[in-house]
DNA sequence: ATTATCTATAGATCTATAGATAATGC
DNA sequence: ATTATCTATAGATCTATAGATAATGC
């Protein structure tokens, strides 16, 4: 349990009275230092001054030190951007395209810019997670579902056919964005950066938007 | 130096015959083991195993583990995309800006598909130097020469002014190039991931071209 | 009795240094 | 004498475990 005594604590177990919930105190802690440090640059011990307690806790809550790290990967689970894609209402999907994308672009950028997603990010880019089979995984189901969007758009004549493989419109749409996402809306992001991340992911769909849904000549 | 005998090696001073490059070979080293797992990842015993010398050679090379990182830092040297940029030859600017943009983007995906490049992004990625205030200062400057590029060519009429900012083109253009360096182009990447990086961005570029480089209605 | 914490410590590993050893170049 | 390597080691830090301590819940 996290207490919310000061620094010299006695031993034993704490009264109840100072409860917290220590194992989420300490994914939450691990989660933090992962993303600012990597898994080798944050030790055992780190996780747990972070929250105040002795380093041996954590084997009281986890087996090893690489148990922490997969609880934490386990814990953030599979919230990927297909998730915020699904929930697009079918009646909207034809009657204005062009609004979809930018409901999507917002919706996505918006659910990267959280405490756990900026550190999530963080976390994959340290560890070389970005190169992860389940996340690059994610990252193609993804890519998939805009390009059946795409798809649809373009058989029903809101995109021109000969502008592209709805795959290639899929991966121009939301390659910039996860680019955005990368460079400024990590663990460390100041609040102008994260400005700067959530402008240019904006102005992209903007101008995707313009490039794509206009009349051939 | 470096020496080409067995794993038993005497004492002193190594033969002249048996002599490399030990500084360079030690870089190449904290290289390739700072790609692969960070820098909190990488001891300087593994750099001089790597080599197959003892760990206090580095010493004698080296002040510290950390000036061994900013030496392999330091050589890379600031060998940014804008480089690539700046030997288009000013006569063809005008005559084909699609084949001048076709040749940007194979041009700069060349450069970093490169063992040296694919290690740097991967060192970039682990030590968060994607946040560095020098390397994001280059990303700057090359969209910002792209954009230079982009506002000529509006100016001339070889893009509708209506479809975007010059900075906008600039970032559409090159997002998802970037994206594609750090999820198919790093370290530790395989022939077929390397191949899918350079069709995504090859791909790209002739999407982009068709999109932006048409006749309006 | 069980649970949640503590202290103390083992054993491994890490950075860095001191001092020995042998080849080189003057 | 200088240079490039080695061995040995100090001192710090890391993961993990053992065993003590005190509160809780039956």
């Amino acid at each position: 349990m996290v207490t919310t005594s000061g620094p010299t604590r006695r031993p034993g177990r704490p009264p109840k009275v100072e409860a917290g919930d220590t194992k989420a105190a300490l994914l939450a802690a691990a989660l933090k230092l992962f993303a600012r440090n990597g898994y080798a640059g944050t030790s055992i011990r780190a996780i747990a001054r972070e929250v105040g307690l002795s380093e041996s806790v954590l084997y009281a809550h986890f087996d090893s030190k690489r148990a922490i790290f997969e609880a934490v990967l386990a814990q953030l689970g599979p919230r990927s951007a297909a998730t915020v894609l699904g929930e697009v209402g079918p009646g909207v999907l034809d009657a204005d395209p062009p609004g979809v994308v930018r409901m999507l672009v917002t919706r996505v950028i918006q659910s990267w810019d959280t405490p756990e997603a900026r550190q999530l990010i963080s976390l994959m880019s340290h560890d070389g997670l970005t190169h992860d089979a389940a996340l690059v995984g994610a990252i193609e189901e993804t890519l998939g579902r805009l390009a059946a969007l795409f798809e649809r758009w373009i058989a029903a004549g809101h995109i021109d056919a000969d502008l592209g493989e709805p795959a290639d419109l899929a991966y121009a749409l939301i390659g910039p964005v996860a680019q955005a996402r990368l460079l400024w809306l990590h663990a460390d992001a100041t609040p102008t950066q994260r400005q700067t991340g959530r402008d240019m992911s904006a102005r992209h769909a903007e101008f995707f938007i313009r490039a794509v849904f206009r009349p051939t000549g």
